[in-house]
DNA sequence: ATTTGCGATGTAAACGTTTACATTATTCAA
DNA sequence: TTGAATAATGTAAACGTTTACATCGCAAAT
């Protein structure tokens, strides 16, 4: 062994992975910025997972930053990760033209962007088909001859919501059952929302006999209101929601839902943003997933 | 205003924190480490979000490791941190002897633990009473008549399943019955784990009347088993879990559980941190929390 | 007009690496 | 044994700050 080899070996010397990327040209300083916007929602958990699991595996160190779809807040991530010199960033851009994440692109900043693309610019993404996804379970719950489905959305500046509205339109389309604006209800993505929201719609006076909700808080919300009025799924009320989570069939009742796969869905973000670093020009790819209609117990066929 | 800092607006100048982080001596770089070992446990994200809302209210950035368990990876992820000269680390130590925490402590690099703490060594922790959280669930369900009361617990290397074992075993004592070891069963701390340590439950001739699980993962992993099973809950089997979550209303039956802050443990943990960092000789600080049982539908009386 | 005091600006070294090159040591063939 | 080739080590500058100190400019006091 060469005695400076041996040296750091005695010495147990490590690098200083500051000073390493303060002087480092060549992108092997290893530090991925990951910006999301609810760590509490599972499906991002799961998204993290996969980053972590990819960066692990590639000796990458993961800079986390939750903003809970407040704007200043990612604005401060996107700062703060930019002048720690990361090698790439994967993000969930609050909206569809989020100039934070636009400005580090043009600044050719390795980008991917994931569940959520931007409107204005060129930029990898990977996400999954909403519209798809969305379609499937209104589909699902018309066939079930429900015409009144109210659907719970986060706001629609989110490009995923529209897609998935989208999605909802098209099955009414299909089916030849007129569409009912009233019956969308757009606020916030979280599990106060849900609650609020669904209590709002237990209370029309024409209640729907159905409601589509846009993700997995919001679902979780939407059922402590039903649970809260003793209102009986799904025999008075079916429910469907966006995104599937590993105890949905522990729920009361087992939990129809649109599975997507959030881990595979992050992994697939860094292998992206690994390429774009090592690759800065090669053109920008758009991967999209497919989402899975898991049906279980809280969807009924109504006459 | 000043010429320079006229310029410094102008041009939009910040600062290059990987430069400032390289050269300050004193403790101004603002970034945490943050090690946790299941980030798809709920409870740790609560923790996440808590540390988060202190570092973001306090301009801090905050770099998670998520180690699941595995101590290799805690390991290179406190190697990482390290060597990203953070100004002080956030841990939940894989378990009670952990040299790689121990280690940062004896360097003198500030460290809090939450939700554990080290048994050799003396340092500053956050964390829950859960001895008393496991007797209040356990006497609850003795309360209720139950005799045979199975454990679902973690690894009982990690000193959480230690205080929450002894924490059962008072509970017999206190209501004079017999406390039975082969109804025990450890493992890991996922939601596998849970459904398979059930199943097996679930199997034994003299079935338990009665489940204790040690975690949220374990509790959601026990009902899959138990519904899979067609056992009616609380009628056929009552199960209380460790670790509440905002949606255990809404699962089939509404969950008895035993609720920890999580939030509050993440937010004191940074507090003290930054405490540490501005104070690194003052003596160490032991911040124990109480827990709170919540009684809803999964545990019924039995003759 | 000159001095005093103090805020604003300027300067150089240092943090621990990487980069690019120069130098020294070792190996192997002839 | 010599020389060439190659491996190992040495050197200096640079990354963008902070630190500590020196200098400058300007207002108020003399």
């Amino acid at each position: 062994m060469l005695k400076v080899q041996a040296s750091i070996a005695v010495l147990e010397y490590k690098p200083n992975r500051v000073a390493q990327r303060l002087r480092s040209t060549s992108k092997k300083t290893k530090l991925l910025g990951l910006v999301i916007p609810d760590i509490q929602n599972p499906f991002f958990v799961d998204v993290v997972r996969g980053v972590e699991d990819y960066a692990y595996q590639n000796n990458f160190a993961v800079m986390i930053g939750n903003f809970g779809q407040d704007e200043k807040k990612e604005k401060l991530y996107l700062d703060i990760l930019q002048s720690e010199n990361i090698d790439g960033l994967i993000v969930a851009p609050i909206h569809g033209k989020d100039k934070g994440v636009e400005n580090l692109v043009k600044k050719n900043i390795p980008v991917v962007c994931i569940d959520r693309g931007l409107t204005d610019i060129d930029v990898d993404v990977v996400k999954v088909d909403n519209e798809q996804g969305a379609f499937n379970a209104i589909d699902h719950l018309l066939s079930l001859g429900h015409k009144r489905i109210a659907f719970i959305s986060g706001n629609f500046k989110i490009p995923t919501y529209i897609e998935r509205l989208n999605g909802y339109k098209k099955a009414f389309v299909k089916h030849g059952v007129p569409y009912n604006e009233n019956l969308v209800f757009a606020r916030d993505t979280d599990y106060k929302s849900g609650f609020e929201i669904a209590n709002k719609i237990l209370e029309l006076d024409d209640r729907p006999t159905a409601i589509f909700s846009g993700n997995n808080l919001l679902t979780l919300g939407a059922l402590e209101a039903i649970h809260a009025k003793s209102i009986k799924i799904p025999e008075e009320i079916s429910i469907i929601g966006f995104d599937d989570m590993p105890w949905s069939i522990s729920l009361n009742p087992p939990l129809s839902a649109v599975r997507q796969p959030g881990f595979n869905m992050g992994r697939k973000a860094a292998e992206m943003l690994y390429d774009r670093i090592l690759n800065p020009n090669s053109k920008k790819e758009k991967v999209i997933l497919e989402t899975e209609l898991m049906i279980r117990k809280s969807t009924i066929r109504i006459e």
